[in-house]
DNA sequence: ATACCGCATGGAC
DNA sequence: AGTCCATGCGGTA
């Protein structure tokens, strides 16, 4: 087959140069020019007039892949349709209790479902750019099962562009597929060029501006794909082996799930989430997601559809209970949806100088950009004050796989004063579907925070924020930053600040407002539930009905609950919608309150636990474990007695005895060869190179420890009974002294314990 | 001396 | 046993 130019990019002449895509089209060699389903690379099977009138009439495999396998039957109608390419992948739902649907029975149920409630038509199309893409719209056919692709005139988006790339794995490419995807390439940058421009209309939103910049803005570095699997393979597929046609063949177009039912905006069908953690996740990413930008660089489709296989580990599943939560906002009926993707307890080298961050491999994989280069690409994201910060995500090959993080990370970590055992970076997905309707992903941003805990867009784009550190309650020096933060939020043409709390005067009205909320929620009223954001930040704080604890830590004082916030959440706010209610229930409630529990009472209950580390388990007592996170913690006096500056003495002194004997020993060695031999310091250097010990460990054994180099964690019932200089080979021991040493260096120097005097 | 980079290592699961 | 990932660590700027 001879290339093709994309559909979008060709011109009338470069129509009669190009043949049907269709293999099984008897005049294979006719000219072709409309096009039909989207290719893996990202443009569109050019069909001639006979092939493409078939698939617009949803009649493609009935014809051509009649002999092919995939067939299967509708669970309510009966009818058969061809679940094993991508051509019908459009016109079947997968139904949770396994088979499919067709559409017609698909929508048929969606528009009874007791939670189905379409979207104010006002709000369809409110943004600038939504009325750029009105003609653009999609037209199912449901009589057909299929749908039909609108007229095109230039550069536009059709549905298929809604694809993410888990759809696409059954299609095979032409044998021209090199020449094919250069014009892809060409087709895809101006896609981007096009997203790019009509992205700045709205350029003052944030929003809009993080996707622009991520993918279509000057300082992009996404790599163009040019084959979708070609430049970013199946990472996890790869591994899991071939899945079931019908499962690859993923119908995915703008899935939703947000009351449990397929959500239906104005005509748009969104698909049926599973109930996998994951792809209840993987399809709200999809909500909006898949632009023809982000269908190729974001690894939203991968393989979700298959319960169990890619769950994100517990560990880094949202604690956040608001999956999909539906937020209302009362005044303007505007809706959000906020689905937290992952979040990450950060360790102690993701927090520390070294400003990189490591990710779960497969949440980033799941959620994040594919990247096939080592180099990443940037990721724009906002903290909780709405700034804007830029990370590079990228990602090591290790031992055969991946092994990915987000780099230059410190400025961030620093401007949150986060530190290791700090919930970090909760990626919050904002959607806007049902604002938005099929244009979400125009609106559709990624949002990094530390801990999102709610999100909202108004008309005004705006949001809202909680973080959690690693000591629950907030020190009041924290209580300060974010009241600081609060005002700094205040934007120009936005006339709320992002507020952790209700704005004064509004409090007691609010909080009431709030907590008869709160007891709908324990009703079970849940698809009812509207929250103003003020509500929703009610929600964020502890209940006012649980009263604290105070107990004081280093002269801070911690609020302590009984009930700590998952609990709050778990049981409070599961928000579980519509049929799926018990199996979401049960599932979120047994993540929330078995994964999160114990990973809250850890942080509930000690810092000394905040350490993923396995070097710092509970009961440790180096110096890492006895201080309190930053910023909670006080200064130290020279004539402080707290634990950790007891700590540090005692430390000290031991180290000054081991400097002491150090000097000794080295100063009777010395004098020991020189009178063996007069070219002692060659041969020395020697002897430790050969005994696997490299400079640098002689340095660094050899020497006396220098202030900041101090190893408060030194123990000299051990460390003397091993003098130095300690050979490379035994790493675990080495690794521990590192470790800890150079932990308890920057702790050293970040608790300003002035010794000088001593 | 320090920061950065990228691969290596090894404990946990 | 394989994979993940926190951290080590040597090389380089």
């Amino acid at each position: 087959m001879l290339p093709f130019p994309s559909s979008s990019s060709m011109t009338p002449s470069s129509y009669s140069a190009r043949f049907c895509f269709n293999r099984e089209c008897p005049d294979f060699n006719r000219e072709c020019y409309r096009p039909g389903w989207r290719l893996r690379n990202g443009d569109f099977a050019d069909l001639c007039n006979r092939c493409a009138s078939a698939y617009e009439q949803g009649r493609f495999c009935d014809i051509f892949h009649q002999r092919a396998s995939g067939w299967r039957c509708c669970e309510s109608c009966g009818k058969r349709i061809h679940c094993g390419c991508i051509v019908s992948a459009p016109a079947f739902m997968l139904v949770d209790a396994g088979g499919i649907e067709c559409l017609t029975c698909a929508r048929k149920k969606v528009s009874v479902g007791p939670n189905f409630r379409p979207p104010p038509p006002s709000f369809l199309f409110q943004s600038p750019i939504s009325e750029k893409f009105q003609d653009l719209s999609i037209d199912w056919n449901s009589s057909t099962r299929s749908y039909r692709p609108p007229n095109l005139s230039g550069p536009s988006i059709r549905q298929s562009d809604l694809h993410n790339r888990g759809d696409c794995y059954e299609f095979n490419q032409p044998t021209s597929k090199d020449k094919a995807t250069a014009y892809s390439t060409e087709k895809h940058r101006g896609m981007n060029d096009l997203m790019g421009k009509l992205m700045s209309v709205n350029s003052n939103n944030h929003t809009n501006s993080i996707l622009y910049n991520q993918k279509a803005g000057p300082n992009c570095k996404v790599p163009t794909c040019q084959n979708v699997n070609a430049a970013y393979p199946p990472l996890i597929s790869l591994k899991e082996g071939p899945l079931v046609g019908a499962q690859r063949a993923f119908p995915v177009t703008t899935p939703v799930e947000t009351n449990g039912h397929l959500g239906l905006g104005g005509r748009y069908l969104w698909h049926k989430a599973n109930s996998s953690p994951l792809s209840h996740l993987h399809n709200d990413l999809n909500n909006g997601a898949d632009s023809p930008l982000e269908s190729k660089n974001w690894n939203f489709g991968i393989h979700l559809d298959t319960p169990g296989k890619y769950q994100v580990v517990p560990r880094y599943s949202p604690k956040v209970p608001y999956k999909n939560q539906v937020l209302q906002n009362l005044p303007n009926e505007s809706v959000s949806v906020v689905t937290p993707l992952f979040e990450k307890i950060l360790s102690v080298s993701d927090a520390g100088r070294v400003g990189r961050m490591v990710l779960p491999k497969k949440c980033a994989e799941a959620f994040l950009p594919q990247i096939s280069q080592t180099d990443g690409v940037p990721l724009t994201v906002h903290d909780s004050t709405g700034k804007e910060w830029t990370f590079q995500f990228r990602f090591w090959v290790n031992n055969n796989s991946r092994m990915y993080f987000l780099e230059g990370i410190t400025p961030c970590i620093q401007s949150m004063q986060l530190q290791a055992g700090d919930t970090g970076m909760s990626l919050v997905f904002l959607c806007h579907c049902l604002v938005l309707g099929p244009y979400a992903w125009e609106l559709k941003s990624i949002h990094f925070f530390f801990l999102v805990i709610f999100s909202r867009v108004d008309p005004e784009k705006k949001l809202i924020m909680g973080f959690r550190k690693a000591s629950v309650a907030q020190s009041s020096v924290q209580e300060t930053e974010l009241n600081n933060n609060r005002e700094s939020c205040t934007n120009g043409d936005q006339a709320e600040p992002i507020d952790i709390h209700p704005p004064n005067g509004k409090k007691k009205s609010s909080m009431t407002t709030t907590r008869s909320k709160r007891q709908k929620v324990e009703k079970g009223e849940l698809s009812a539930l509207k929250l103003t954001w003020e509500e929703a930040q009610g929600f964020i704080l502890p209940s006012p009905n649980l009263t604290p604890s105070i107990i004081t830590i280093e002269g801070i004082e911690f609020e302590e609950y009984e009930v700590h916030p998952y609990d709050y959440f778990s049981t409070n706010l599961h928000l579980c919608f519509g049929s799926t209610c018990s199996a979401n229930k049960g599932l979120l409630a047994e993540q929330d309150d078995e994964e999160a529990k114990d990973e809250a009472e850890g942080l509930l209950m000690s810092p000394k636990s905040t350490s993923k580390h396995p070097r710092h388990r509970n009961g440790c007592t180096c110096i890492v474990c006895l201080q309190s996170p930053s910023g909670s913690s006080p200064k130290h006096g020279r004539r402080c007695s707290c634990t950790v500056c007891d700590t540090v003495r005692r430390r000290r002194e031991t180290l000054l005895q081991r400097k002491k004997k150090q000097q000794q020993s080295e100063i009777e060695n010395k004098a020991h060869k020189e009178m063996e031999s007069p070219n002692s310091d060659e041969e020395r250097h020697q002897s430790v190179n050969n005994s696997g010990t490299t400079s640098k460990d002689y340095e660094r054994h050899a020497s006396p420890p220098s202030k900041a180099q101090i190893d408060l964690n030194f123990q000299p019932e051990k460390d003397e009974e091993s003098p130095l200089p300690r050979s490379k080979t035994t790493t675990k021991d080495k690794s521990l002294h590192h470790d800890e040493a150079r932990s308890s260096s920057s702790a050293h120097n970040k608790l300003h314990v002035d010794f000088a005097d001593s």
